[in-house]
DNA sequence: TTATCTAAATTGGTTAACCAGATTGGTTTT
DNA sequence: AAAACCAATCTGGTTAACCAATTTAGATAA
């Protein structure tokens, strides 16, 4: 409980930090490529501790807006005023995604990785995409809970897909849904049972390397699931 | 030079950690809620710095694999072995994302953002867009660079859209693909004023609200871009 | 024997001291 | 006057000491 109030009060802190920081380079007109004065001095000039700057600095740099170089300093990175007022605000803005958008974004990413692990999956891939699928298999045939292999076998997907931003997305979603999913309690053995036959379809457009089929299979999986979310809510 | 070197086998040592951890894991077969050495513990069990530990702890935390509490321990987040494992080496494998992933997961969340803005956008997000657009327009035509403008149009197009986990991986994929613009120095003048007309064409659409004719727009777009970067190749 | 309490040890988190390398300003040399 | 050099200073990065909360184990009392 406690974690939580000091967690989001770090959170605020680094905001305010962001902001500041921001105000700096406004108010003293930082150009691309200038320096920003170092973290100590930003430190007693915030009154916050050096740790906290430097996470500030690094969620920063994180987005592409500044560069710290070791023994030297922070610089502006090669983007104007006018972005990076745009892009701190939007940073500064985003709040933790709700499970609808998580599941809006998971479609999207899912239909496109299908499609495209359809054009490029190389054998070891669709070796790898079967292993998974078996294995999802079999524990849903033993009535065991398979949530761990459904998920590796929409994870090998995306592996196949080629696409590592992509690949990148599935996995930071992931946890996202996958606690919601158990929260809501949405898998039950019917729809397990049904995921099989849904998985197989889309192992065997991928196999015969028909991107539309394998899309199209995918969006036949999520559509149980995409609904279910949407009068959940 | 040396920086890149020394950053290098920084990230290799993260990973040789998150692996042993994993390795741990599996001997030791933590299940979901168990509790790992402590953060000294792994230290000196793996020779290297109770920082590096921290990294990778907190690493493997953001994809939900694991959960440190203060004054307690760090603990087997509520997911099994099999998803561990794969998750892990799907972490390990990921490799920074070329330009054309980028370019590719760009277009995608772009269409969506573009449709689902036309249908949910607000009155304020309408203005702010229009601001976005106007700005960039106005620079064009005076013939100055206009990049900084071209991107806010997109980014408020994204905040429209009311989807904040699309919103935050289209902020991720920024700075990869303003540096490899710029490296590549595609827009040119020529496109630029081409560029004032399919913005309008993309506003007018959102806000009419046809998110059919949004995508549409902003796929004739991208079509240039596209080519550009696929035949860049 | 069981339950309760207390103090010592352990935990993740935080802070302050330290480090090596880059920068800078002044001095010396040519 | 200009170039070369050098030491003092400043930089981000790293490490070790410290902190408060928690857990644990043993002593005590019922």
């Amino acid at each position: 409980m406690k974690l939580e109030i000091l967690k989001n009060e770090n959170h605020d802190i680094q905001k305010k930090i962001i902001s500041k920081i921001r105000d700096l380079i406004n108010h003293k007109n930082l150009e691309p490529g200038d320096k920003l004065p170092s973290e100590r001095t930003l430190s007693e000039k915030f009154e916050v501790s050096r740790g906290n700057i430097r996470e500030a600095i690094q969620k920063l740099e994180f987005y592409g807006l500044l560069e710290s170089i070791p023994q030297s300093g922070t610089f502006v990175a090669n983007i104007g005023v006018t972005a990076m007022n745009g892009m701190i605000e939007d940073i500064l803005r985003l709040e933790e995604p709700d499970f609808k958008s998580l599941v809006e974004t998971r479609i999207l990413l899912e239909l496109k990785t299908a499609q495209l692990a359809a054009m490029r999956r190389t054998e070891e891939d669709l070796q790898e995409i079967k292993d998974a699928l078996d294995a999802y298999s079999e524990k849903v045939i033993n009535g065991e809970d398979a949530v761990q292999e459904d998920l590796l076998f929409h994870l090998a997907i995306a592996k196949a897909s080629g696409n590592s931003s992509m690949n990148t997305f599935m996995l930071i979603i992931t946890p996202g849904i996958i606690t919601n999913f158990e929260k809501y309690h949405v898998c039950d053995k019917n729809q397990a049972f049904l995921g099989i036959q849904e998985h197989t379809d889309i192992y065997a457009a991928i196999r015969s390397q028909d991107p539309k089929l394998a899309k199209e299979k995918m969006k036949a999986h999520f559509k149980i699931l995409y609904q279910y979310c949407y009068n959940q809510k």
